[in-house]
RNA sequence: GUGAGCAUAGCUCAAUUGGUUAGAGCACUGGACUGUGGCUCCAGAGGUUGCGGGUUCAAUUCCCGUUGCUCACCCCA
């Protein structure tokens, strides 16, 4: 018989690593309540059009990634492949931009695209998600970055790099986009496959590609830097002072180009080089005219997104604290059979006392019991046809090995 | 979508140029210890060797197919 299997690229978290997840998003809740970020809860499946307009036809996410399906409406339902665009949709649809600004939102859970899954990629995945929307000020770029760093600092990640570039804006990125054009056109017919198709869709792609050839063709390509707009050059510079007053380690690079259409001004990821080779643990930048790519009025807006099993990945690698795995205080033992209902009732109060409490359920030997507390708790409560007539408890502390006979109170007094 | 490697007990791995009953450690269960975990010893349970076909007297081993996993390309979190 074969069992059914999880669907490729998607995977169970299991008990044994559940509790570390907990305590990256709980330190991820945390950053955000300091930075005074708030928490949205979002659909999972959104129109498809919101993607396509949102993302950008062009981009692989909507080209080849997204797990589009009708529903029994007729409706084009889409799987939502990132946060962004949800994030822009719910500011507009519930008019959040008739209140303080820039509202700052932030939202964790799972994503979807179909690809080949590898180390660090998955076809569900759980990003968090963070972003300020109504805002031009370089400064909020400059709080999203901090942001992002300061939780991977409380996480006790190392050895990460910030990438930054500016990819301009819808004033200045057509410039810059024809006189690389203008450069590549001479070698066109060196470039790869690919780059060959992106010459007219995306050409700021082909910057980023690993190709040698196409290395080797854009080494003297013209610098994005260049041919920023005032207002572009402007924002960039504050941004990097700003991080330089901070103290970040930030590495400028003008080949770093999203995948994604709706980037304006800042782009920026940060790398792990503890992971494979999907080592962005972050990526994130402005995206100014996202609002109205899917049909609102102009609104600024910058955040990240971060991708959790990424952050796991690392922190494991890293040998990074995860905090204290929760486990039990107390496991009750019972000497003879007939006392179970007895340290069954014992089990109840301590839980309704606040302290976590466990027992066996299999009918098992004291022996075996006592193995079990030793396993899974800190102390054990032994109860047999002795204690029953004392009124009494045989407490022992598991570490220490010592015991001594106590009263149900006194206990629970000790453990609370 | 392309390429490479791998698939044996719950987990980590053995098994001679193809050879007869597929082993070990950890974990699990019971016992030595008839009311006490961790250390030690003994025993037990646990497998259609991913699946399907082929070659052979004989396949975990060789060949083909298939599925899955892993890593890389691509792209990104």
């Amino acid at each position: 018989m074969d069992i059914i299997r999880a669907p490729r690229g998607t995977r169970d978290i299991l008990g044994d690593e559940s509790w570390k997840w907990a305590f990256v998003t709980g330190i991820c809740r945390d950053v955000a309540d300091d930075y005074g970020y708030k928490e949205i809860h979002l659909p999972i499946f959104e129109h498809t059009e919101l993607f396509c307009r949102g993302v950008g036809e062009t981009t692989d996410v909507v080209e080849k990634e997204m797990y589009t399906f009708e529903d029994k409406g007729g409706r084009s339902i889409t799987l939502r492949p990132e946060l962004t665009a949800s994030m822009v949709r719910s500011y507009l649809e519930n008019e959040m931009y008739k209140g303080a600004q820039p509202a700052k939102l932030w939202s964790i859970g799972p994503m979807f695209r179909y690809e080949r899954p590898q180390k660090g990629r998955y076809r569900q995945f759980v990003q968090l998600d963070i972003e300020a929307l109504g805002a031009q000020d370089a400064y909020v770029d400059l709080e999203v970055i901090d942001f992002s760093m300061e939780l991977y600092r409380r996480l006790g990640l190392s050895n990460l790099q910030v990438v930054l570039n500016s990819v301009g804006c819808p004033k200045c990125r057509p410039v810059y986009r024809k006189a690389l054009q203008e450069f590549l056109k001479t070698r066109f017919d060196e470039l790869c496959d690919t780059c060959k198709s992106r010459y007219d869709r995306n050409p700021l792609r082909i910057l980023d590609c690993k190709s040698p050839i196409c290395k080797e063709i854009t080494e003297t390509a013209p610098e994005v830097m260049e041919h920023l707009c005032g207002e572009c050059k402007e924002h960039f510079e504050q941004l990097k002072n700003g991080l330089d007053r901070i103290g970040a380690v930030v590495k400028i690079d003008n080949r770093l180009v999203r995948g994604l259409d709706y980037y304006t001004k800042t782009a920026y990821e940060i790398l792990s080089g503890d992971l494979g080779s999907q080592n962005a643990v972050c990526g994130g930048g402005r995206y100014d005219n996202l609002s109205e790519a899917i049909g609102g009025p102009h609104v600024p807006g910058v955040g990240f997104a971060s991708g959790i099993e990424r952050v796991v990945l690392t922190m494991e690698a890293q040998g990074c604290s995860f905090g204290k795995e929760p486990s039990n205080k107390v496991y009750v033992v019972a000497v003879e059979p007939e006392v179970r209902m007895e340290i069954m009732n014992l089990v109840r109060t301590l839980r309704q006392n606040r302290i976590s409490a466990d027992m066996d359920y299999m009918g098992r030997s004291m022996k075996s019991q006592m193995k079990s507390a030793g396993n899974f708790a800190e102390y054990a409560c032994i109860i047999g046809r002795e204690e029953l007539d004392k009124n009494i408890i045989t407490f022992k502390d598991l570490k220490e090995g010592t015991q001594e006979e106590l009263s149900l109170e006194s206990i629970i007094n000790k453990l609370k």
